[in-house]
DNA sequence: AAGTTAACATACTCTGGAGAATGTTTCCCG
DNA sequence: CGGGAAACATTCTCCAGAGTATGTTAACTT
């Protein structure tokens, strides 16, 4: 995210900054665990700055959140308008997927860590509503997977017992990755894409001879 | 867990409660929201019932993880010693672990909600032992299935670009469950084993026509 | 029936970490 | 060049929640 030349939202520099670092604490350390002074420190600077920029800790992996789910958005959408097969769609869409996870595995990997559970106990009331919204767009985005297989399987090209189902095998495969995928920087990009590949096409061929 | 007629490794049967109204909280909140309080009062006692048994937090969290995992290995196991073709097999299995993550399903979410993250930042030295025999388990377990893969592809049964990722890819899917299902008392047996069953398929016999 | 111990409940301590209050510096704008 | 006002740093408060220390009860043993 840091990479970009162009800030999401007209967020400044620093509280850009302190985005990114809380990502690296919230995926290092799981969000409950991470301190406030965690990130601070990573930033080389004080609690004084974070809480200057964000009312709580819970804002801050909100728009972790948020940020997480932009860049999945981003990226699949100008796929969808797209007219092919669904099925090859399909594949483009998980390859896609599968790389912006790896892109920016800190966010997705905070947000695999903290789905649902961490903001629903304390979070004052307009927070609740926020991660409603976020829990929303999730929806949304998996909608967007589960259309595309029922077109494949209204043209013929897809074929599955239950479109649901198979929405959340596919997600769920492509996921996965957040639990086992491992960033190390010296991996080079080609590699990365072999991963999100052999994931995708795993999944949409399947395993059987 | 709890309707088992004979309780785990000599485990007490106020031993066995505690543990099982620890995954429940576990489940609710998170390992690390849960509180050693909210365990007790579930159980309509107080901590101190709690910490007679248990020298810390985490020591049932460690206690959760290991019949999370034995559930699954009890399972699997005697699968694994058929003398029949790889597909199906895998397919057996598949569905055999869709199951019983269905069936114990606070211990799998417990599991889900803490892997590795929360035993490495505090905890004691033995425990973090132990924990590393918890983590050599899920992927002895997970070695499982990548044998039977690959045993699949020898015999001509299977066929995949890339057995660890086919692994990942199946497991991913499977443990997806830990996501989005969710308990539902009247639900059936019939309903569950569905849900096994189309999973394992989808992954096995991929999404495409 | 007195002593011992297991199985808890009650009452306490103590610390990490969130958030607030307050000080300090830098920058910007008239 | 003076006087806000961001953008922080420093310092303080405060409490939830883990773990402990100490009662209390019941059951068991000899």
């Amino acid at each position: 995210m840091s990479d970009l030349g162009t800030l999401p939202e007209g967020k400044t520099d620093s509280v850009q900054q302190i985005i990114d670092a809380a990502a690296q604490c919230f995926m290092a350390k799981g969000p409950e665990k991470a301190t406030i002074d965690d990130v601070a420190s990573l930033l080389g600077s004080t609690k004084g700055r974070v809480y200057h920029h964000f009312r709580s800790k819970n804002a801050i992996l909100i728009e972790v959140h948020n940020q997480a789910m932009q860049s999945l958005s981003n990226t699949i959408n100008p796929l969808i308008a797209r007219d092919i097969p669904a099925d090859q769609k399909l594949l483009e869409m998980a390859v896609a997927h599968a790389n912006v996870i790896m892109d920016t595995f800190p966010f997705q990997r905070s947000v695999r860590l903290s789905v649902d559970i961490y903001l629903l106990g304390s979070s004052t009331t307009e927070e609740r509503e926020i991660m409603g919204k976020l829990i929303d767009a999730r929806n949304q985005y998996e909608n967007l997977f589960r259309d595309v297989i029922r077109t494949g399987i209204e043209e013929g090209t897809l074929n599955v017992p239950d479109v649901a189902m198979a929405t959340r095998a596919l997600l769920g495969a492509l996921n996965g990755l957040g639990d086992w995928y491992r960033i190390r920087p010296d991996q080079s990009q080609e590699e990365r894409e072999a991963i999100a590949q052999n994931l995708a096409d795993t999944v949409i061929h399947g395993i059987k001879a």
